[in-house]
DNA sequence: GCGGGGAATGTTAGCGCTAACAATGTTGCC
DNA sequence: GGCAACATTGTTAGCGCTAACATTCCCCGC
């Protein structure tokens, strides 16, 4: 009987067949230098006559490692975060590593906590979280179990090795672009205030208004969503003063650009507008978007670089103080955007 | 010393403390019935203070679960489907299962085959595949190991247990709305001809023209992308004739919005236009865009439901025939539709 | 007072694998 | 020829847990 019935192959029942014993076999599968070349295409034959699959419990069990990297990704509709998770479960794979997701409605600490809670009972080596809010980060710093942890997509975090895109310089591109197309000054339409994204965005625009000696008129806030930014461009549309607008996602920009039109401002002509994300509609808004551009994808592999670093330096000697890399932010210029009114 | 130095506790760590034996500390870890409530509570207080956590491979190992289900994604801007794996994800958390998700960049059985195996070797108890490609419908049906298999947002499949959306229903719906609008009959963008989904919707599209006795245009065929939708438009925009249109998903009826828009076709005024989807972003388009939604989250709901009735009713009785769960399609009105000029 | 029965707990034997060590060849060199 | 050095293979002992069986304890009824 090549395949026992009823059960699945185990190493011994390789062994067998391959007249060698089970050491033999997981020297193979381990790629173990010292077999004899024709003993590994014995065994390797064996092991494809029966399908036999290692176990990875017992594996898991007697090596103390799961392969296990869990991430904490959010519930959202938003572009970013869903890209940057397709970007680290990529780079994972590569790497030879599972992911175990588990994706939060709501961004509180303790929601978090309890998250890394859930998967710690699956023995993850370590995580990926996606940690867009400041509290968030903060609440990662004191992990229990020692586990290293990865922050993605935050923005300033003191304690905790993160990868992120440099929203300040994003901020900062666009808030230029619109200066150096003659604007005296640039309105903006922030996110929700506890995001860290948001905040860094913000504070790119301030520091090119504050760099170019331009005015800084207060800011709005909306909660990235298209009907917060229809709202606040209902109201901005009511004020012929002014003439460049820099919004901090797509979605509220694209509300933005709706209120406008409904109330014949025209863009760009009267009024310029610039989102943040280029999301794969912003080419096709009425009219096209100028948008700032992040690579989620970068973010994703590089998350996943630092954290297996992290998990394969694990011992050495003094912890290094936490890495922390950026990914450049680039602008991407369609025609929602025009030099201002003489 | 209450936690052994280097290494994290272990059962015998809390047994000790407890003053009980391992086994003892398993069935309160269990739940099992006959253990002493003092004795449960020592135990307990032990586990807290040494911050005692189960082993899930030495568990995983003698109990033969691993309570991991394996989930094929794809690595795409669309929005179903992410929001698909979110509504997985909760459903699955919910039930106490893990998530090991694998996401695909190019949607072939070969693809979804090895990302299969890949999940295979992390003793996955199931799979949720999210399968919205014919062939790789068609490529699940003889899973090697005899794991249970659900297949989730794709349309119609003979072999395997399978939860959808109504896609039929949905274009049905679509295009009986722009008839009882008064259109004589209506256009239809199509997605990729082997995407499901964009079969379904064109067979509701034409069932609906049929069953009104509408003459049946030649449909057209996009990539789901706004650009597709836009080029289409384009030589739609062309032809005075046309009065209404169904877009088989709210990206490319956005790319057509565009192309109408910059041709001088007004909308709803000289054409109306449906999507599908309801994408966050289609309420804000210009005009709103009247499409067809669908709950995905409902969606993951169900297939996790499905999934799990498998898993634990495997072993009784004969297969029953594969189950197959459908979850009705909603038409949201907006104003890119009006009633047809007289 | 004592045997029976059930509740509560302990003891033992693996689950399937890898690491460490032991035991064989097998070669080369004096 | 004999022995050291190495390559190759086998044997043994757990990893931490649960299931099955064994034991103890206590209460009950006769």
């Amino acid at each position: 009987m090549p395949v026992p019935a009823g059960r699945s192959p185990v190493m011994a029942d390789v062994a067998r067949l391959a007249g060698v014993s089970h050491q033999t076999v997981s020297r193979v599968l381990n790629g173990h230098p010292n077999v004899r070349a024709e003993t590994q295409a014995r065994v390797q034959a064996a092991i494809e006559e029966l399908g036999y699959r290692r176990n990875s419990s017992a594996r898991a069990l007697v090596t103390r490692r799961t392969g296990v990297i869990g991430v904490v990704a959010f519930d959202t509709t938003h572009y970013g975060p869903a890209q940057t998770l397709a970007g680290i479960e990529h780079a994972a794979r590569a790497d030879g590593y599972f992911l175990s997701v588990v994706t939060l409605q709501t961004v509180t600490p303790a929601a978090v906590r309890e998250a890394m809670d859930y998967l710690a009972q699956q023995s993850v080596e370590g995580y990926v979280v996606i940690a867009p809010k400041r509290a968030v980060v903060e609440g990662l710093a004191d992990q229990p179990a020692g586990r290293p942890v990865v922050a993605v997509e935050g923005g300033e975090a003191p304690d905790v090795p993160m990868v992120c895109v440099d929203q300040v310089g994003g901020g900062y591109l666009a808030t230029r672009h619109l200066l150096d197309l003659g604007h005296r000054t640039v309105h903006h339409i922030g996110g929700p205030r506890d995001w860290l994204e948001a905040e860094g965005r913000i504070e790119g625009w301030r520091r090119a208004l504050e760099e170019a000696g331009a005015e800084i008129p207060e800011p709005h806030f909306g909660d990235w969503r298209p009907r917060s930014g229809y709202d606040i461009g209902v109201r901005l549309a009511a004020d012929p003063a002014i003439t460049a607008v820099f919004v901090a996602n797509d979605q509220m920009a694209l509300g933005t650009l709706r209120a406008l039109a409904e109330a014949g401002v025209r863009v760009p002509e009267d009024v310029s507008v610039v989102g943040f994300d280029d999301i794969p509609e912003s080419a096709f808004f009425t009219p096209p978007l100028t948008t700032v551009a992040q690579d989620f994808t970068e973010v994703g592999r590089r998350g996943i670089g630092l954290l297996i670093d992290l998990l394969e330096e694990s011992g050495d000697g003094a912890a290094a103080p936490p890495a922390r890399r950026v990914v450049p932010a680039r602008l991407v210029t369609r025609t929602s955007t025009a030099p201002a009114r003489a």
